[in-house]
DNA sequence: ATGGATTAGTTGTACGGATGAACTTATGCC
DNA sequence: GGCATAAGTTCATCCGTACAACTAATCCAT
């Protein structure tokens, strides 16, 4: 049986995660902080409840409460809700083709930690890279100073990963296979032994970065086809908010798409492919490419406007096997959009059946830059809103900072 | 909000449900019939919890005790339970491009009644096709002799559909364009008036029945890819037993890939494409096909593999962005099944990143023959065991039952 | 037959959680 | 200072599930 039997606690742990969530959902969207009545009022519950709630999540360090602010209505004022700064945190890290880093996030989605190494990765060798990222999210967590409790790690790879065994299968453009990207981090860092990563693949976690930025509290949560075009092509669906990532997390593969003369989209619209195109080398990387095109260059302009009837190909068959019409634009997509915009509304037009009825609609992506280490470090801090029951801390246990999982902590 | 807060009642409803699944959620996998115990057992809710539920099911209509079999081992016989037969009651039905029928399925999954109509409908009126729709269902209704209550009614039909208007926008091969056929069916059906037909895709309809041919107690619920061959090709999505509509339940359409050289995929393995392809004409059928394959014949089976490829090319597609690796062989490609299995298989083989790591599987369609009308009359008994309490009969209501209070006059 | 073992289902009490109404607290406004 | 207004708390109540003890109905061994 996949659904369970809902028991009394059940309630309960939903009706946490709803006030907990509610109450967090205004920070993204830039809006005032509620209060135990605003969230009475959005959630339908009887303030008595949402107060009894809100009570157990403020014990347990899921909530802090705020100074009154001065108030402009009659009324007694009302005590405005945030997420304790700093006091539960994920980390979440990437692995890329042409960088590598960390960032630490904490329930209020403010960073608190960022560490970036910027270096070619195509072809370089497993064990000399992840020491090297272990050792950044050691040097994050040693900045943190113990001071956040760790809800978990995640880390973005450019390719295909099997998540239950945390091996990463395939990653073409970094040339690895078969590489056991967990248990190699566990060698190289304390921390992701103890808190082993849940892996994904880059373009999946910069969507749900992308979904976290495109939340609007009271509108329905967004769905849209995100493409992360970095040195690969990888494109992730969400729905609703939540993303889509199929049997196994692989959804979004469509850098094989073969976009005409038996092309891939890679081929095709690749970031190597786009710079040979127009008249670069790959080395010049994406700047050139940027100047070439915003001095009008003829050669750079038809290289853009060819890759983006191609994305836009390969896109049309996305919508229309998904049915999804909203595209966002991301990684070096984003910056390139411009010029790749029309192209690939054109196509989508063109290309996807139920176009007159849905119109399609081509987005900038909105996140901040790396949005997979975002999305990674939210993937995280997402269990404790869906449970917040688990990351409760025992008021009777210590005021300070006890361990959630028997697993060893980092610091003792 | 989307998510909305859980009261004492919502407790209810979700056990209520619960329970009412696992119990006829056997009756497709034919296994015998589940007591209050096994319910129990197979829920995790308490014995007298369960009893309390089902002893609302069963005072609410919506479930019925057997008489005990004979027992086999010590202990108080079980009473089985079942869905009662023939008291709720949903109207599936299907216009096609060679077809129109109704069929008529209790909450036991029994079909009550049946009525078809073959006739070639490409480039009909739908002022002349609908009118004889609403007969069937007229027909059928009165043949239920108002017996089962009715929960609602559904149509399939081969193309676009907006489901908020009931207005079909496209069907290329019936050539029907912005048909409001909610409106004109519910002038010539009363009881489609009184029930508005929830309108949907064949394909989607007919992979909500193959979803529930092929559930499995115990086991997870299934994942595939259906892709139904009739004249035109469609596919869906059905993910953990759900169906996956995509925003407007337009997901699935697959027809309008490109599979090389600027044909489509309908347009090679379209049903008259195949058949023109293995020298026979449109009129011939799928009988001439199947029997000239059967015989060996170098150009149909020539021909037959070449649909295969294309059919496996554009699914590979699908796998690729979805990753769902199960594929399942609908309408007439069941039928082709022997002949395009394995060209499918190797297309999938080839072009699926992932297949190395989550071998992908062509299955054929176990559901029964026109699918699509069940899946629609499903779509409706669905309700039902989503929110049972919305379809609890009033004992009081009805007529055997003694009142339980002292009568307040009840009707005039 | 009779009593024990076994399993199904019921009864009654306890408990946890949401609710609504009344109440307290804290402000602005006249 | 009194009134209006709004936020948050207290308390009695209701509802639904759990647990344990109980009754019911069978097989089986003696």
């Amino acid at each position: 049986m996949r659904p369970t039997a809902a028991r009394q606690a059940s309630l309960r742990e939903h009706n946490l995660g709803l006030v907990l969530r509610t109450v967090l959902e205004v920070r993204a969207a830039h809006q005032p902080p509620r209060s135990r009545a605003d969230v009475a009022a959005a959630t339908g519950l009887a303030k008595a409840t949402v107060s009894a709630l809100v009570d157990q999540l403020v014990a347990g360090g899921l909530l802090a409460e705020l100074a009154p602010a001065t108030p402009q209505r009659a009324g007694r004022p009302a005590v405005p809700l945030t997420a304790p700064t700093g006091t539960l945190a994920a980390i979440g890290a990437e692995v890329n083709v042409d960088y590598l880093g960390v960032r630490v996030l904490d329930l209020a989605g403010t960073v608190l930690d960022e560490r970036l190494a910027h270096r070619d990765l195509r072809g370089s060798a497993p064990d000399e890279v992840l020491p090297l990222l272990g050792e950044l999210v050691e040097q994050a967590v040693a900045a943190l100073g113990g001071g956040p409790r760790l809800v978990g790690t995640a880390l973005a790879l450019p390719g295909l990963v099997d998540r239950s065994t945390g091996i990463l299968r395939y990653a073409p453009n970094l040339g690895w296979r078969d590489v056991d990207v967990a248990g190699m981090l566990a060698d190289a860092s304390p921390t992701l032994a103890a808190y082993p990563p849940l892996l994904a693949n880059e373009a999946d976690l910069a969507a749900r970065a992308e979904a976290d930025a495109r939340e609007v509290p009271g509108t329905g949560r967004p769905s849209f086809v995100y493409v992360s075009g970095e040195i690969g092509v990888g494109a992730a669906l969400v729905l609703d908010g939540e993303l889509f990532g199929g049997r196994h997390g692989w959804a979004g593969e469509v850098g094989h798409i073969v976009v005409g003369e038996g092309r891939t989209l890679e081929q095709v619209a690749g970031q190597d492919a786009m710079l040979r195109a127009a008249g670069l080398s790959a080395d010049d990387g994406l700047d050139s490419l940027v100047a070439a095109a915003e001095r009008g260059d003829a050669v750079a302009t038809r290289a853009l406007a060819t890759a983006g009837g191609a994305l836009g190909l390969a896109l049309a068959n996305v919508v229309n096997v998904v049915d999804v019409p909203d595209v966002v634009l991301g990684g070096t997509y984003a910056r390139l959009a411009p010029w790749l915009r029309d192209p690939v509304l054109a196509a989508l037009r063109r290309h996807v059946l139920a176009a007159p009825w849905a119109q399609p609609r081509v987005d900038v992506a909105l996140a901040a830059p790396l949005p997979a280490m975002t999305g990674a470090a939210l993937a995280q801090l997402g269990r404790v809103l869906a449970h917040p029951v688990d990351w409760l801390v025992d008021p009777a246990d210590q005021p300070d900072a006890p361990t959630p999982t028997p697993a060893t902590a980092p610091s003792a």
